[in-house]
DNA sequence: CGCTTATTGAAAATCATTGCCAACAGCTTA
DNA sequence: TAAGCTGTTGGCAATGATTTTCAATAAGCG
């Protein structure tokens, strides 16, 4: 259910101590994480906090669109906060699983055009772009 | 385990029932089924064939590159037959699920692009796009 | 302070997918 | 055609992330 605003006005969102943790803990790292890390990572600073909060939390946050999810390619969902508002795409790296933030216009058009030319409308898309960063390659070449 | 070409040959991969049915069935759809809904789609034509093996035989399929696999939203896998050897995308319905192929020249260079530039190599990339398609749009239109 | 209700979170439930492994069946060779 | 080797099958248990349940807790309001 969507708190939906009825008659009687809209329900208020409380501030939690669980809730600013987590919100500090994701200000923390630009990289995606799972709810799991995400929650080791909480407790380890020393929170109490649930795994169901956070799995909870998390959620509610994907939906409202403060923070980015990501599919593993194992199923896991992954989180990171949303730094910017606009629009964006990530690359990543599938040695050490650092990711960068790209804009991608070109990338927009590209899906708006090949969707209108077959008759869709209201067009959506997710691009996952993966590759190996620039260290990782070279600590490759080191140890091959 | 891959069957590698070991000193004693290659390993032949067998011909059995189960295969050529599920050959058979991923022949006559377009569109992305679930492991389960191939399953009963095998069932359903009187074939008998367990679950585990559909699961197995798709993962082979989908590790030899010869079914596309995609992740619905519920992180379950879908698969479905690949026509085109070359690298593609799909736009996909969100409403009804149909899927329609398409060529992706401008994407591969901007992903390409775009690695490249923050330093990664070896780039791969998915991209999904999704909308609503004309004839979904349009019965939309005529209940609202 | 007291009340309403959003939120928490432990534990159980869900469920796709994988692991296990003994029985089975292609294929090859005798 | 028969025997043997080994890829394959498939019922069932195990895995493990995510969701649901729901009673206890606590934020925010008057």
């Amino acid at each position: 259910m969507e708190p939906e605003a009825g008659a009687g006005g809209a329900r208020a969102s409380r501030s939690t101590r669980q809730k600013r943790a987590l919100a500090s803990v994701m200000a923390e790292s630009r990289r995606f994480r799972s709810a799991q890390e995400i929650h080791e990572a909480l407790v380890g600073r020393g929170e109490s906090i649930g795994l169901t909060t956070v799995y909870n939390q998390l959620r509610a946050l994907a939906e409202a669109g403060l923070v980015d999810t990501l599919r593993a390619p194992d199923g896991e969902i992954l989180y990171r906060k949303c730094e910017s508002n606009s629009h964006h795409h990530h690359v990543r790296c599938r040695s050490c699983g650092r990711t960068v933030e790209v804009k991608g216009v070109a990338v927009e058009r590209w899906a708006e055009r090949v969707a209108a030319r077959a008759g869709f409308v209201d067009v959506d898309h997710t691009v996952e772009v993966v590759g190996t960063c620039a260290q990782c390659a070279g600590r490759h070449f080191a140890s091959a």
